[in-house]
DNA sequence: GCCGTTTTCGGCCCGACTGTTTTCAGTCG
């Protein structure tokens, strides 16, 4: 068993003995043993052959014991036995907002809940507001945060289903009945949180097209099975759909299933003001003479060979799927004024990744050689600051240390840069965590707020203001606080940030984690106009969250940002000339 | 479960907030 296994193993075993009730000293031991192995880069199998794990720190004889019989044998008892020891439902209820760990044990003692069922159940027959410790409150908010997972249980993020639809996606592609594929829907228009994955297909033999995609592996459950439509419901609760049509029909059918709604909406108004009719079926001329409401058969199908000459028919640049929201595309189409959005490619670095100086998986040599391996040309390091205690932030000694290291990490490659920067925590009173003769050793500066989220609008807005103002803050780290499907962004006044980003040159980042997506698309195009910069950043707290940058880009372009837009688009020459003060 | 040590137990990371209390426990980041 691998280091990156142990380690979810004994985070896993921390969290069952919360539940369990016991010391909560006892559960952090592992969780600060978990943390060990991350830190630890060397080569786990061989440290534990040549019994050398007291070298890390935090294991004492217990731990030294598990870690070596999970490295050896991939089993453990202790860690089986307290499993099965929990009834499963239980863990589900951690994600409930309110519940922590004491309460949920009081809940399963007091009165034998073992689900989110029988919770809601007692909570609407009032049983819980009697227990010690829980109120009426308590009860309505466990209500509320019930109802509000199950709201989000059937949505997913992005960044996390991406992989499963480029799997279908080329298993489609690949079968001979199949002669063109496209992913479709809100997923094709980078829409941050989707609901199903839609497909669109052409065809000569739709039936033997449909009989391949509701046997893939995975698949639960077939919701509809027809000879132009079936939905299929994979084991992770997502759902799936594929369109079969003819080849002609294929970009009409393409355009109308990847939306949106209040996009088709728009263009098939567009059409019938140039007298003609739009639909999944193809655009046709509407025959003259006949009166609305008595034209059963079609007009003469207007030929389109893709999506780009069904826009050019009715007199409009391509729009790309990103921006098919009806806020703004047909009308800038029209007037020639689509703007060539970022390409992925055209990124040359990022900012705002952490290594295991802070809370993160990876060495800052791993995660340098591992940004230098996907062709960026510089990486930014912004680990935490002091403050963010739970995420092991550098003081200022270590931080200095850090910026020796980065230095001298410097001088042993000539094609590749990296920059010494920090997530500064933005204190509740809008103050940064380390002072300013501290920050002017940095290249740059990420601020970020980590705490007090549920300030009003005013203190929060003053609080962020304040920060930007600080000359060395290079730019706003999340600016919102959102998790998807998790937590709500704070309350802030985003007119006023961007205003201030603006006023203060301070960069906006569009933090690409598949739990962020932040500044939210929404607002970019606004801060584009105001000329504001964006910096793509992955946030990333282990290599593989560098694959994060590529969906950030999505988002951006659903932002309509251009390359000139996106300061990590720089040469390093150039952000080098950027980021001198 | 770990650790240090005024050597065998008591403290361990912390600040804000909420709801339950009437001085604090539990949750969250």
């Amino acid at each position: 068993m691998d280091k990156a296994q142990v380690s979810d193993i004994l985070e896993e075993i921390a969290v069952l003995l919360e539940l369990k009730g016991e010391n909560p000293f006892k559960a952090l031991a592992y969780t600060k043993a978990a943390r060990a192995l991350d830190n630890f880069d060397g080569d786990l199998a061989r440290l534990v052959a040549e019994d050398r794990l007291a070298e890390l720190p935090g294991l004492g004889d217990a731990l030294r014991l598990k870690i070596t019989t999970l490295v050896n044998t991939g089993r453990l008892e202790y860690y089986e036995t307290l499993r099965s020891s929990v009834p499963e439902g239980l863990l589900a209820l951690l994600d409930i907002p309110a519940l922590g760990p004491k309460k949920i044990k009081a809940l399963h003692e007091k009165l034998g809940i073992t689900n989110i069922v029988e919770l809601e159940a007692a909570c609407r027959e009032q049983k819980v507001r009697g227990l010690a410790g829980f109120g009426a409150k308590t009860e309505e908010k466990i209500i509320a945060g019930i109802e509000q997972t199950r709201s989000y249980s059937a949505l997913f993020r992005y960044a996390e289903v991406w992989a499963q639809a480029e799997e279908i996606r080329e298993a489609l592609r690949d079968h001979e009945a199949v002669i063109q594929v496209a992913l479709a829907g809100s997923m094709r228009r980078g829409k941050e949180v989707i609901k199903d994955i839609d497909f669109v297909v052409s065809s000569r033999d739709p039936a033997e097209v449909m009989d391949y995609f509701i046997s893939f592996p995975g698949v639960q459950k077939v919701t509809n099975h027809g000879t132009t439509k079936s939905s299929v419901l994979f084991e992770n609760g997502l759902t799936a759909d594929l369109r079969v049509v003819s080849d002609l029909e294929f970009p009409y059918a393409l355009h109308h299933f990847t939306g949106s709604k209040e996009h088709n909406v728009a263009m098939r108004q567009r059409a019938i003001a140039q007298g003609k009719k739009l639909s999944e079926w193809g655009l046709f001329e509407i025959i003259p003479g006949k009166k609305k409401g008595e034209e059963k058969e079609e007009g003469k199908l207007v030929p389109c060979r893709t999506e780009e000459e069904l826009f050019a028919a009715l007199g409009l640049q391509d729009i790309p799927p990103e921006l098919r929201e009806d806020l703004g595309e047909i009308d800038a189409a029209e007037k020639r004024e689509i703007p060539r959005l970022l390409e992925w490619t055209q990124l040359r670095g990022t900012f705002h990744c952490h290594t295991n100086w802070s809370d993160g998986r990876n060495t800052l040599a791993e995660m340098a050689g591992e940004a230098r391996e996907l062709g960026l040309d510089y990486l930014g390091i912004a680990d935490h600051s002091k403050s963010s205690v739970q995420a092991n932030g550098l003081n200022e000694d270590r931080l200095g240390e850090q910026i020796e290291m980065i230095a001298k990490l410097n001088t042993q490659v000539d094609d590749f840069h990296v920059f010494a920067g920090s997530e500064v925590d933005i204190l509740k009173d809008g103050r940064l965590d380390f002072s300013d003769d501290i920050l002017a050793r940095l290249d740059y500066v990420v601020a970020s707020v980590h705490n007090v989220m549920n300030q009003s609008e005013e203190e929060m807005t003053a609080r962020v203001l304040r920060a930007m103002e600080n000359e060395y803050v290079t730019m706003l780290g999340h600016a919102t606080g959102r998790l998807l499907l998790q937590r709500e962004p704070s309350k802030i006044n985003l007119e006023k940030i961007i205003d201030g980003a603006a006023r203060t040159g301070t960069w906006i980042e569009l933090n690409c984690s598949s739990y962020r997506m932040d500044l939210d698309w929404r607002w970019w195009h606004r801060a584009r106009d105001k000329g504001v910069k964006c910096v793509i950043n992955p946030d990333a707290h282990r290599i593989s969250q560098f694959a994060m940058l590529r969906h950030g880009v999505t988002m951006a372009r659903k932002g309509w940002l251009r390359r000139q837009d996106v300061m990590n688009t720089l040469s390093l020459e150039d952000i080098r000339t950027a980021l001198a003060r």
